[in-house]
RNA sequence: GGGUCGGUAGCUCAGUCGGUAGAGCACUGGACUUUUAAUCCAUUGGUCGUGGGUUCGAUUCCCACCCGACCCA
């Protein structure tokens, strides 16, 4: 492990050694790679640590078991088990006297939710309430309480929203007893008709009221809410319940993503699914995780990118193919990288690289018009301008621009580019060319200053193994990316479809591969074989959803976009 | 991988220059028939992230480790 991650290093670019967290990247792979520990025996060294990591935790257990079961018997009588503390027990034996009936029922039907209601009679006077009886069934799980005596107020929240109850001891008599003892976080049913409170606040005068589920845990503090962001990710089901603006993430998430479907779809594009599971891990430069498959006993890579499965599509015949589907890429972690996310593919017969980016440019304004209903963007106290055309700029340009007193002359001269690469702090392999260099040094001096929507073209051929070379400059392709706000948001080229020119490049990845980058592409001969039967010209485009949802959530990293993000086991 | 910060009651947080810890909310008991973080009174609640070390004594000091956040790579 020392040695792959020596190699990740030598293998030069700042993106190889971001990504090449050799020893932790590895492990989940091979934890991955045996997925039945009785077929095949572990490392032993690996299951005696976790056979000791779980004994650890049983004697912990039973410690904590012992002295809390003394406790409780010695003052509420009530028993406690494993890591439960006296809330938990004191809620646990409540459920224990439910149990006596139908402790969960599932025969309660409502007919209206909160924000219906709350649209529909909102805003009617109080006095309106006294001519006009509205009875309703409504469900939810209670978010607070308020007791006064004989007559006491709930908040329930539904999908849409959150609704007020309003219970008394007339006429709900015996069910009023029982819903003093109820907790916030129960799950609730009320029925009754609705009126207005005296400070005006729409609510249902219950006048029958039942306990639909019993909540053991108690919810985080209902005035600070979830502060803790570890628990906010692993747990988010607390996370949804106490925090409406991180569901509301979710909620446009996945409007983001229809928006996205519906626009394709406007335009002939075909929605398919191609392998998550692949023998060679192609379209993309990134290291893959290894899994295996047990009947055949062969290592499989989950994919990194469905590229070459979407071209091959364009040579069947779907001459307008996309996928909205997840990757995976064995790389350190951060606000901004999780080892699976989600991307949109796209792949146009007859189009180029160009076309793409008017493509992209619609395709932005057209979220901003539809999710946020502007196209200024406001992310982390900037301001992103969409309403204008984006800016479009080439590599070198930038190079040019950002690294004052470079001589563009000399652009593409290796010793020249080694100069600055070294005074930059870049490293670098014996085998690197001008182009790999080139797009290093834009990764270093360039990228972070992109804040408006920029396109970058002109891509070098020795960075882009996939991209159609220019017609008239062959060391650059027709290649552009998409940024915003220093973070690349999209990818997008002409795509090579010369089936002698890309079995060249794969080659010039093997022995990139050979030299050490452990992010070169592998040989595909299936791929080329598909060329060879011609592929039609075309453009394709990747797009980073997660990143893409960050963006117009205003969310600082990328776990606050995945509803479950990857984390340490606890 | 490196650096900084953090992990104390169910939640949000104080605190201990080394003598086994407090507040608010929640919970439990009591009062209260229109509340909005309801209010008032009383009580309860803790392996102070884990494991070692130093010490008469560690939650506090030292070391290692685990988990997280941020920055850098």
């Amino acid at each position: 492990m020392e040695a792959a991650e020596g190699e990740a290093v030598r293998a030069g670019s700042e993106q190889a050694q971001r990504r090449g967290q050799g020893a932790r990247g590895q492990q989940v792979g091979r934890e991955l790679g045996q997925p039945d520990p009785l077929v095949r025996a572990g490392p032993v060294a690996h299951q005696g640590s976790a056979h000791q990591r779980r004994d650890r935790r049983y004697h912990a257990r039973a410690r904590r078991r012992s002295r809390s079961i003394s406790r409780g018997e010695s003052q509420a009588g009530v028993v406690m088990s494993d890591d439960e503390n006296k809330l938990i027990a004191e809620r646990r034996a409540k459920l224990d006297k439910l149990r006596g009936g139908t402790p969960f029922p599932n025969d309660f039907r409502r007919d209206a939710l909160a924000d219906q209601l709350l649209t529909a009679y909102g805003d009617r006077p109080t006095e309106w309430f006294d001519k006009n009886v509205i009875r309703v069934k409504v469900g939810g799980r209670m978010l607070a309480k308020r007791v006064m005596g004989k007559a006491s107020f709930a908040k329930i929240a539904d999908r849409t929203g959150q609704i007020q109850i309003f219970a008394q001891s007339e006429p709900l008599g015996a069910s009023y007893e029982e819903f003093k003892s109820w907790d916030v976080g129960d799950v609730l049913g009320a029925e009754g008709a609705l009126f207005k409170t005296k400070t005006g606040e729409l609510s249902v005068r219950a006048d029958k009221l039942r306990l639909l589920v019993k909540s053991l845990r108690p919810l985080p503090d209902k005035w600070h809410g979830l502060a803790d962001q570890e628990i906010r990710y692993r747990q988010r089901y607390v996370d949804l319940i106490v925090s409406p603006q991180s569901a509301q993430v979710f909620k446009t998430r996945t409007r983001v993503i229809k928006y996205l479907r519906d626009f394709l779809d406007a335009q002939d594009f075909l929605e398919v699914e191609t392998p998550m599971m692949q023998t060679i891990a192609g379209g993309a430069v990134a290291r893959p995780f290894v899994t295996h498959h047990n009947a055949l006993d062969m290592d499989l890579y989950l994919r990194i990118a469905p590229e070459l499965f979407l071209k091959r599509l364009l040579v069947g015949g779907f001459e307008r193919v996309y996928e909205i589907n997840r990757n995976f890429r064995n790389e350190g972690m951060s606000t901004r990288h999780n080892p699976e996310f989600t991307m949109l593919e796209l792949y146009q017969a007859y189009a180029d690289f160009s076309d793409f980016m008017s493509l992209v440019e619609r395709m932005c304004q057209g979220l901003c018009d539809t999710v946020l209903g502007s196209r200024r963007v406001e992310y982390q106290g900037e301001v992103y301008d969409f309403a204008q055309p984006f800016r479009r700029v080439t590599i070198e340009d930038l190079l040019v621009h950002f690294n004052p007193g470079i001589e563009r002359a000399k652009l593409r001269d290796v010793e020249y580019l080694r100069g600055y690469c070294d005074r930059l702090g870049i490293a670098y392999l014996p085998g690197d060319g001008a182009g790999k260099l080139q797009f290093d040094m834009f990764e270093k001096t360039a990228e972070h200053r992109l804040l408006q929507p920029t396109f970058v073209y002109a891509y070098p051929a020795e960075v882009s193994p996939l991209a159609r070379r220019n017609d008239s400059d062959p060391f650059i392709t027709d290649r552009f990316e998409f940024f915003v706000g220093g973070r690349e948001l999209a990818n997008g080229f002409s795509e090579l479809n010369d089936p002698e020119d890309q079995a060249e490049r794969f080659k010039q990845q093997l022995a990139r591969k050979e030299a050490g980058d452990l992010e070169a592409m592998q040989y595909d001969a299936d791929y080329i074989r598909a060329l060879e039967y011609g592929m039609p010209p075309a453009a394709g485009l990747g797009v980073g959803i997660d990143r893409l949802v960050m963006l117009l959530t205003n969310s600082p990293s990328i776990r606050d976009v995945l509803l479950f993000p990857h984390m340490r086991p606890e």
